[in-house]
DNA sequence: ATAGTTCTTTGACTTTAGTCAAAGGAGTCG
DNA sequence: CGACTCCTTTGACTAAAGTCAAAGAACTAT
């Protein structure tokens, strides 16, 4: 079963497209002739993404370059005294870039031409409306990241359910004055197939959120260890990954689910209730719970075909 | 002089920068990929630019090509079936290059690829979120617009301030119950030099908007014709050339600015009360105007050095 | 009519960007 | 130890992007 996507409007994909021309055009071209400068464009962008040393394996990941290409543009930068490339001990078949000093200093005037370049492109602006530049640009932003987030069912037992699973029980350890003891946490088998579910977020193809769904008793599921890595927070993932596990409970035939809070975690408490939970006395007697929240799970609502 | 510009504080100009690089990276590097396709992006760009026929010349203006590399693009698409090229009968220098119906079908292929493509990008995002991003591209935008106009003193006489009277003039015509006289424009000489100032917007090298000073009375200065082009209304550009017609009569040393308005024009009459302007009886007897303002222009504001 | 300018075309390049495959040294796992 | 997998390097290309200058046809101004 498909969830039900309401339909992008075409005013919404208008707009978009024509904010992305005007931006790509008056920015982005701009940014990349400056950037260039006296050195092609490929090599300008790598010494930026080196920053403070990585491997070749590392960059060819997150540029997504041909490992030759990449060999050669760092033999270059090399041979322009730009970087220099090691070989790690732990693994000798890697190759370290790190900057020199004569690459360090490249970086920051081309950092500082940027910056007069922004900066003179926003002088024009009273403060008050750069301000209001500033804000929407992180709603942009924001948006966009969370746009750009995917949220899907993997197995309890997969490597990035525990993964989350492992950040989830580290940051209560952290956040509750008693600690947090990781046997509390779901079973593999608990949230597997008709049992229950694990969602995972993805962000560029990092795992950054997790939720999940167990049966509690006939009818009734208990959602469980929503979490969102810190990097990603206010953005209103855990709203969706909320609503995600809320679909799977309807897929799963419960009626109602159920979930438990502490009260350090404020916030949740606040999102629980927006999203339509309600307090109830305990429905169960957990060592971390100090609050106790129940929603039912209507039917669906009529649809108009 | 040079007119005080606040300095721009570091915050603003590292938000920038930051969403840029996001943006740079997530949209415009998979725009470009989706928008080649199976052709060369230059000719895919190129094949856009074209709309309804443009000839070589403004299109090399405007993509700012090599005149030889631009030819060359153009007999490729040509040899394609995707453009015709004509000769236009008054200037047979010149090339036409308009769609044929193949290229008109490849371009709204491509649009639809884009479409699809940022419609995509937005599912995952609820109706509230869409509309919330929309509003937030549309006021970035907006403000990228602005800061990219610049207002400059030119002579009272040149061709552009002319041309933005001329504009005015029509505009005035259409929206006057009684029409507009061109005669009662100012003479280049009374908005040049010590008599006055004259002020022409550029955006992207366009005259987009004008305003004019000139002197009433000794110490007395009069605004007159500010005037913003349709396409750039809206933006907060009448208040830019304002601020720059009072730091100009400041130059002048006029204590006083004044100005008159037509009872047609009820959004002027709104920002010159926004902008520190208070009504005042008529202060002379003008064909077109119900209602006279003044601002005492005080010293400048004590600086803190 | 003539001189100067404008616009396009063509030839002859160079530089970037990117791909593919082979090869070899290094780890890893059973 | 041996098979397999990883990671980088190198050679051998191709295609795209862009530059420069010369030449010729057509317009404009004087």
């Amino acid at each position: 079963m498909e969830p039900v996507t309401n339909p992008v409007s075409p005013a919404d994909v208008a707009a978009f497209r024509h904010f992305n021309r005007y931006f790509t055009r008056r920015i982005g071209a701009l940014d990349d002739h400056y950037l260039g400068q006296d050195r092609p464009l490929g090599e300008a962008r790598l010494l930026f993404e080196i920053g403070d040393g990585v491997s070749l394996r590392e960059l060819r990941g997150r540029l997504a370059l041909d490992a030759g290409y990449l060999s050669r543009m760092a033999k270059s930068l090399e041979a322009q005294g730009l970087v220099r490339l090691t070989v790690p001990p732990h693994d000798t078949r890697l190759r370290l870039i790190e900057l020199t000093p004569a690459g360090r200093v490249e970086v920051k005037e081309q950092n500082h031409r940027s910056d007069a370049l922004v900066a003179g492109l926003l002088t024009t602006l009273t403060a008050p409306q750069r301000t209001e530049l500033t804000h929407a640009l992180a709603t942009t932003h924001r948006l966009l990241r969370l746009a750009g987030i995917t949220v899907t069912l993997v197995d309890g037992a997969a490597e990035d359910a525990r993964a989350c699973l492992d950040a989830y029980a580290a940051d209560l350890d952290a956040r509750f004055p008693e600690g947090f003891d990781k046997t509390d946490l779901v079973r593999p088998e608990e949230v597997t197939g008709d049992a229950g579910a694990f969602f995972v977020a993805y962000e560029e193809g990092r795992p950054v959120a997790c939720g999940a769904l167990r049966t509690l008793e006939p009818g009734v599921g208990e959602i469980r260890h929503v979490w969102v890595h810190p990097a990603a927070r206010r953005l209103g993932l855990a709203r969706r990954i909320l609503a995600e596990l809320e679909l799977a409970a309807v897929e799963h035939e419960f009626t109602v689910v159920r979930l438990d809070t502490h009260a350090a975690l404020t916030e949740a408490r606040a999102m629980y209730r927006a999203c339509g939970y309600a307090e109830i006395p305990a429905y169960v007697d957990h060592v971390y719970a100090d609050h106790w929240f129940e929603k039912r799970l209507g039917p669906p609502p009529p649809t108009a075909s």
